[in-house]
DNA sequence: TGTTCTATAGAACACTCGTTAAATATAAAT
DNA sequence: ATTTATATTTAACGAGTGTTCTATAGAACA
């Protein structure tokens, strides 16, 4: 007999302990707030739980219980971006070395997106897109995008990269800047490449 | 015999100890790793930190020790903003009444700044300081500023908000768009009103 | 000088904690 | 029907916990 049920209730309880008391539930607190019969009960649901990766328990330490979901992420900081280069794109190992610099959001900014990067903007090149230089802007790296939605594509012949607005028509596709009184620009599509989708920007001023 | 040090050391060891394992410490874990001999020693000075409000414990309970300092700030999001008509600014029952909306902030973007409020952008009357529709403000509510910071003015005789950076010269006042490649205008000192200092900008795209 | 406040020290108490074991119950699979 | 995997029940052990008590020591203060 499956039963997820009680152990979605389990880990609601332990959410609801983290935010009224600030710190995770023992094993007992779990039995009575969640109407258990006994600690076995407990202890075997919470060993699923840890089975299948929805909490982290240290063994033998009270109220170490975690969730696994986080409210802040760190995403790596990547290096300038300037007129006239690729965007960056962070490689493989980009993803697993750890002691480069990194950005702190909350994760409600990102939704539950993965590969997301931010890239730190040098320059002007972007003032059509209403960025500034000093400008972070949150990337998230795929390859195709819907239209309508903000990317970064690379032109391959002018050899330039662009935050544009996406607008795929008949034999050719329009780039909109963020900016409505600059006029679009059209291209091939066999000329352009979308290296992202842009998922907020951020300006931060008075340090 | 005052003793901060050792107090200090022992917040850096909390903090150590949610940092490295995602929960707080026993009293007894606090006794070996600041090196201390007893664990009356560690209990009184956690009783000290907790009268200077530095944490918090619940009394019995394992591991419930708290830091006040918080990684994640919750800010008021006042409503839109319009061309000709003034920059909401927070009033007092606005910090206290809690069922508003607010917008989650990772504390190392705000610094260690209060009265700090949002602004969610209605329009695109905000074009030449590189804001457009929907862009949300990060704004500490101060009514001086220093040269060069951006800050939300609000010009009397246009009557009209604004949000520029802020150059004091002789016998009039400098407001420079961020964006560059326009133009400053000038004002007299009377007829300008600080209403708050740009902290940060914020563009959520992709949703 | 004596008093007061803070810090340190060692020991002990009462209690809660995570864990385990053995037996049983229930559902799904073959 | 038999086997297998999952779920529940009851009970208990031993280790670790926050707390308290008493005693000592030094510094600040009047």
């Amino acid at each position: 007999m499956r039963k997820p049920e009680i152990r979605e209730k389990i880990l609601e309880f332990i959410r609801h302990s983290f935010d009224e008391r600030g710190y995770a539930p023992t094993v007992r607190d779990i039995v009575k707030g969640c109407n258990l019969s006994s600690t076995s009960v407990a202890q075997h649901h919470l060993n699923t739980l840890e089975k299948e990766g929805r909490i982290h328990r240290d063994p033998q330490v009270v109220r170490s219980i975690q969730l696994m979901k986080k409210d802040i992420v760190e995403v790596p900081l990547l290096g300038a971006i300037a007129a006239g280069k690729p965007i960056p794109v962070p490689s493989s190992d980009t993803w697993t070395t750890p002691p480069e610099e990194t950005l702190k959001l909350t994760a409600d900014m990102i939704g539950n997106k993965s590969n997301i990067y931010a890239l730190k903007i040098k320059g002007t090149s972007m003032l059509d897109a209403l960025i500034d230089d000093g400008d972070i802007v949150v990337m998230e790296a795929v390859s195709t995008a819907e239209d309508g939605q903000m990317v970064a594509v690379w032109l391959k012949d002018e050899q330039e990269a662009t935050l544009k607005k996406i607008y795929r028509e008949p034999g050719r596709i329009r780039l909109q800047p963020a900016n409505k009184q600059m006029k679009p620009i059209y291209v091939k599509p066999q000329n352009i490449e979308v290296q992202g989708k842009v998922v907020a920007v951020l300006r931060r001023l008075s340090r």
